[in-house]
RNA sequence: GCCGGAGUGGCGAAAUCGGUAUACGCACCAGACUCAAAAUCUGGCGAGAGCAAUCUCAUGUCGGUUCGAGUCCGACCUCCGGCACCA
């Protein structure tokens, strides 16, 4: 241990030391328990983010904790390698993406050693090798194999002067990111994975991960997957083309039917096609603006104003006989459900709007019960808003009286029985597109043939590997359409000459089960061995951003329960639990005059006498500057490069700062005054170790000389030890619930206790540098999972072994509960809820001698003199409240 | 627009079970050490009133439940995430 802490030495030393000894590689071992820890997969972009950096520090401190416990930690890390920004890459520098990817892993993988952290690195694994996507080939195959991958025509944006597929990104704003050309919507065959079949069991297999995911992350699934229960109902068109007789629409609410006043169609909708002829020059015009308009890649931000045409066609309520208009409406989508909605405006909000604006009648069937007869007797009453809840049916023939929920049922039955509709479960969740026409993706394994169709690569001739290189031109096809070599192939039924699919798998595919990978990754023969996953999984914890808390997250639950079917796994959900960080966010200035974001030491911030910022100017012409803490980005120069904050701080401490700064879940807003709080942390730790290290290595006493010293200890020593027990607890309690900024908090609390409570080395008893030397040795342990290099070396310099903490045997400290005990607690003590004092007492006394010793208070007595004390509350150890009148 | 979150000192935050609001850190102020500076150490630090003891107010806003609310309930405001081809 040097005389001063160097950061970097420390950290070079370990690094190679974690390396030579294999510290972080983990082997399958039936007689230990596991503890799986993972992070989200990182797309490759070359530059590790202060976002990457926050992730794998949570990791690692978690991983760490648990190796601390004597856990067997597997905890691996790979590359999610395709994708969208290497083929970018490819068409505008025209590089190759293989290489462009693989400098870019290399480049990351330095700075992940560089900061430090534990990985398995035997284990890595990247999405872009043949080895890995053989695998995803293969599992499409299984799909396809049990009827669950099957191909349909859909939709993608398309740019008409590019004649390309643009992603949603590359197609923002509704054009073209080339060439600004106004994005159009194109229908082509693509390949889809029938995830909706397992819909029903993506909702109930939330009940056995509930306790370790956030409620808000299933929350937001169960919404996603959108079950809803209720009835198919056809109606009848009158006067339209026979091609389509009736119309079938979706509602979960039967019982308002008698309430409908007009049957709303997609402009998309069968109905609509087969009677354009017949519908006036309005009509017509009025579906061709429906159309484009949906035609455009959503705006999420413009809200969408309600609009509709009546097509002059009528359909007949089955239930009341009664003839209603049938109109084209633009709130009503072809994709989702059958493309008709029942309009009912007096109990559905957008019903509701809907005819406000054409004047359509509204007219109110359900009823809350207190009103009921008023309903019966008046014929409608003025609503303000529509009325969605459950309550009594009125107006409505057989069922008027009824409630809601019986008249759902009653009448579900009676359409099923005179056959015009039925009873019916949909979802909003749609099966998974996984068709990209892209060159940086897994081949999609199919072969077309002429003859034989549409033919499965065979499963012993994978990979379908990518070629070497492609036309990379942003316009026309994919460009692996335009490799022959690839496209050009044999039937493999027939022999005869055949064509590739050319379009490639969506990366989500890529990162469904790259953890099972992580499991037996050089298999070649199967993704997985399953043995081996039996033992390592499923994940323990999962920890990664809120952004993927329904999409990736719901497809790789999907994909365990494909697994589990083909035989794989034995286990339906993959993670046990699941924690989402917050992103990591910086100050940004935008100059109003220069229309860009400017860099900050070109700014100047003013400030009002209290601190707060008022605003902020350019340094050079004091023109305004828009300050915003936004997600950081190169753009906005408000990033912050992870290797030159290690380069300046060490890892430890921005390790140690990230974590500390703020909860893991919450946005962390990166100040660099903050990390220099964790150097001194740091610092001052260091030169505590090193003032005490003569007088703790000639302590003789043992652990059991100082239990035996008890009472009889200096009371210094005593306080200290009942300090550092009270950390333990506190630091254990906060990991057990996620909570990895706080131990940090109480670790510098107990080093606060160590400089006032230690006293002068020199000066020590052996029971007092026996107490100093427990402080030290829990301090450094419990430590660890934030500043492991930091840890180790000072581990090293205590106790004399250089093998690593883990190694020679160091664990994370316990806890003795009785010397943790405070002799002394202190009682607030309010009257009428407010505090007006405060008593002492020990812990364990009894209610009753805390409800004396506060009405005895000098203080209290001041306020209840004269009044009556109607009650007192007393919490024992907390507080005693006198309720007088 | 739909779905899901979050708002506590000048700043990041703590209080996880309805029980002493502001632990810990940053910034700032004062002092010690120093020729000086840095580093380090000591002390102060929500707002207002008061010589002081102390009192009043304060957890986005408004209202409610309770002996007691940052925490529970209702409405609103602001900001953030996702919306199926960025990953």
């Amino acid at each position: 241990m040097d005389q001063k802490y160097f950061p970097k030495k420390v950290e070079t030393k370990w690094q190679k030391k974690w390396a030579e000894l294999g510290t972080f590689e983990a082997n399958a071992d039936p007689n230990r328990q596991k503890f799986y820890c993972l992070e989200m997969l990182p797309y490759p972009s070359g530059r590790l983010h202060m976002g990457h950096v926050r992730n794998y520090s949570i990791g690692d401190a978690l991983a760490w904790y648990k190796r601390l416990h004597g856990f067997n930690v597997i905890h691996p890390i790979g590359w999610d390698s395709f994708g969208q920004p290497a083929e970018q890459a490819a068409i505008k520098q025209g590089v190759n993406p293989r290489e462009w990817t693989e400098d870019n892993i290399s480049q990351m993988r330095a700075q992940l050693k560089t900061l430090g952290i534990g990985y398995d690195w035997s284990r890595e694994i990247a999405a872009h090798r043949p080895e890995y996507y053989k695998f995803d080939q293969w599992f499409f195959l299984k799909m396809l194999e049990k009827g669950l991958a099957y191909r349909k025509e859909s939709e993608v944006n398309w740019c008409p002067k590019c004649e390309t597929t643009l992603s949603n990104e590359q197609a923002s704003g509704g054009v073209c990111w080339r060439c600004g050309t106004p994005v159009e919507k194109r229908s082509r065959p693509q390949w889809f994975v029938k995830i909706t079949a397992y819909a029903d069991e993506l909702l109930e297999g939330m009940e056995e991960i509930s306790d370790g995911w956030p409620e808000k992350v299933l929350t937001m699934q169960k919404n996603w997957i959108g079950r809803s229960k209720g009835a198919f109902v056809n109606f009848r068109i009158e006067g339209g083309s026979s091609e389509v007789p009736s119309v079938r629409v979706f509602t979960t609410r039967i019982d308002t039917i008698y309430g409908v006043n007009a049957i709303v169609v997609a402009a998309g909708h069968p109905l609509v096609d087969a009677n354009i002829d017949s519908f006036s020059e309005e009509v017509r015009l009025s579906v061709e603006e429906i159309l484009t308009e949906q035609a455009a890649p959503t705006d999420y931000e413009a809200e969408t104003e309600k609009k509709g045409v009546d097509t002059g066609l009528e359909a007949i309520n089955p239930f009341s006989g009664e003839r209603i208009p049938v109109w084209i409406g633009n709130y009503v989508m072809m994709s989702y459900g059958t493309g008709a909605v029942m309009s009912v405006p007096a109990h559905d909000e957008r019903d509701f709007e809907f005819a406000k604006k054409y004047g359509l009648p509204i007219r109110q069937v359900i009823s809350e019960p207190h009103l009921v007869h008023e309903h019966n007797t008046m014929q409608a009453l003025a609503l303000e808003d529509a009325f969605t809840e459950k309550g009594i049916l009125v107006h409505s023939d057989d069922w008027t009286g009824k409630p809601s929920a019986d008249a759902i049922e009653s009448m579900t039955a009676f359409a099923e029985n005179k056959r015009f509709g039925e009873g019916a479960v949909t979802y909003r969740l749609r099966d998974w597109g996984i068709s990209r026409q892209r060159f940086w993706g897994s081949p999609i394994p199919i072969i077309y043939c002429p003859d034989c169709g549409t033919v499965p690569v065979p499963i012993d001739e994978l990979p379908v590997e990518l070629p070497e290189s492609a036309p990379f031109t942003g316009v026309g096809e994919s460009p692996l359409a335009k490799v022959e070599s690839f496209v050009n192939v044999e039937c493999p039924e027939c022999g005869g000459a055949a064509e590739r699919e050319t379009d490639t798998m969506d990366t989500f595919v890529d990162s469904t089960w790259y953890y099972f990978r992580y499991c037996d990754p050089h298999n070649e023969d199967l993704p997985f061995e399953p043995s081996e996953a039996a033992y390592w999984m499923p994940v323990d914890l999962y920890i990664g951003g809120i952004d993927h808390a329904v999409m990736h997250l719901l497809y790789t639950r999907f994909w365990t329960k494909m697994m589990r079917d083909i035989g794989l796994v034995d286990f339906g959900e993959p993670a046990k639990s699941l924690l989402t960080q917050g992103m990591v966010v910086g100050e940004s200035f935008y100059s109003k005059t220069k229309e860009s974001y400017v860099f900050p030491e070109d700014v100047e911030i003013q400030r009002d006498s209290a601190g707060r910022v008022t605003g902020a100017v350019l340094r050079s012409d004091v023109t305004p500057v828009r300050v915003a803490v936004e997600k950081m980005s190169k753009s906005k120069h408000n990033g912050v490069d992870p290797d030159d904050m290690i380069s300046i701080y060490g890892a430890d401490a921005v390790r140690v700062f990230v974590l500390f700064a703020a909860p893991a879940e919450n946005e962390l807003v990166w100040q660099e005054t903050g990390i220099e709080g964790a150097v001194r942390f740091l610092q001052r730790v260091w030169r505590f170790v090193l003032r005490w290290q003569e007088a703790i290595e000639s302590a003789s006493a043992s652990a059991d000389d100082l239990a035996a010293a008890g009472t009889e200890a200096p009371k210094n020593s005593q306080d200290l030890r009942r300090k550092t027990h009270q950390t333990i607890i506190r630091v254990r309690e906060n990991f057990e619930s996620g909570q990895f900024n706080t131990p940090v908090a109480a670790l510098m609390e107990l080093l606060n206790s160590m400089h006032d409570l230690a006293g002068e080395p020199e000066a020590a008893k052996a029971v007092e540098a026996a107490a100093v030397k427990e402080a030290i040795e829990s301090l450094i342990l419990m430590l660890a999972p934030y500043a492991p290099h930091f840890c180790e070396e000072v581990w090293e310099a205590v106790s004399g072994n250089g093998q690593g903490i883990v190694a020679s045997g160091g664990r994370f400290p316990e806890a003795d509960t009785d010397l943790a005990k405070d002799d002394e607690v202190e009682i607030a003590v309010q009257v009428n809820g407010k505090l007006r004092s405060r008593v002492y007492a020990s812990p364990e006394a009894a209610n009753a001698e805390l409800e004396s010793l506060a009405l005895a208070d000098e203080k209290v007595s001041e306020y209840t003199e004269g009044k009556t004390v109607v009650k007192v509350i007393v919490v024992p150890g907390r507080l005693v409240n006198v309720v007088v009148r």
